[in-house]
DNA sequence: TCGTTGTTTATAATTATTCTAAAGAAGATT
DNA sequence: AATCTTCTTTAGAATAATTATAAACAACGA
């Protein structure tokens, strides 16, 4: 359980206004003890849900891109119509069932060591993420 | 160099009816020493530059959904505005160079083997991809 | 050649996302 | 606390990729 005083010094920190709708926005997405898989759609419906008060579909694309930016947010490699992001920021990797559109956080040491070897001259590696997509 | 006729007979085996429209999108994607990455976009403009004729983009993407559905062409997992596709189906890795926006094929030894230590009840593995995101 | 069925096409509709500009709220300064 | 500046929110418009529609057309089999 995170406590508000907790979400606006974790916004100042980051230069980033501590607003309500902000606030509102961190309780939803971090205030949870599993990682967190959505859309910003399913956030936009989820802070109604969870808060009581609305905030404006354009404030949760404002603010998920925020703190994305900052790097408290992940984007998710997968080809669906909605861009999924995740709340564990650490390398990992991940399942998606076609079926439900639903992502599953895999560990690490569930996919063992990934060495690429090539290399692209001029370029370096940012990021080397699996996906496995599974169906019944 | 595959010849038109075998286009032809390609598209009569798959049931697709087998159009001047569809033969010129054969000619453009599976007629190149290489695997090709495009979107549909990229396919749309170099129909009309490499055949000189026009096919609507409407088709093109009727057709590019048909071929993939027959397994002629593998989507692969990026976010981006614009969905990609690959005339390589096997099973294969990709670089992704963020700056450029450009894929690159990555040989499956490049990568290694990869063994997936986790399961999903009533789920089977359909596919693990790896993207290797490149920067400068 | 004719009838059936599948295909193409222009265009409209849909959907996710981004942009815009005005109103509102936070923070600093006095 | 009052004021000013800057950042943020918001509704709604704009954009862009993709999908749906339905009429004209082309391939195929009889």
């Amino acid at each position: 359980m995170t406590s508000k005083q907790e979400f606006i010094e974790k916004l100042r920190n980051s230069s980033l206004r501590p607003t309500k709708q902000r606030i509102n926005i961190c309780e939803v997405l971090f205030n949870r003890d599993k990682t967190f898989h959505f859309t910003i759609n399913d956030l936009f419906n989820l802070i109604k849900d969870k808060t009581g008060e609305k905030v404006s579909l354009a404030t949760v694309y404002n603010t998920v891109h925020a703190f994305h930016r900052k790097g408290y947010l992940k984007e998710i490699p997968i080809n669906s119509n909605q861009t999924y992001f995740d709340t564990n920021v650490t390398d990992h990797h991940h399942f998606f069932d076609v079926k439900e559109e639903k992502l599953i956080d895999l560990k690490n040491e569930d996919v063992g060591p990934i060495e690429i070897q090539k290399s692209i001259p001029g370029k370096k590696i940012k990021s080397v993420e699996v996906l496995v997509k599974l169906e019944d």
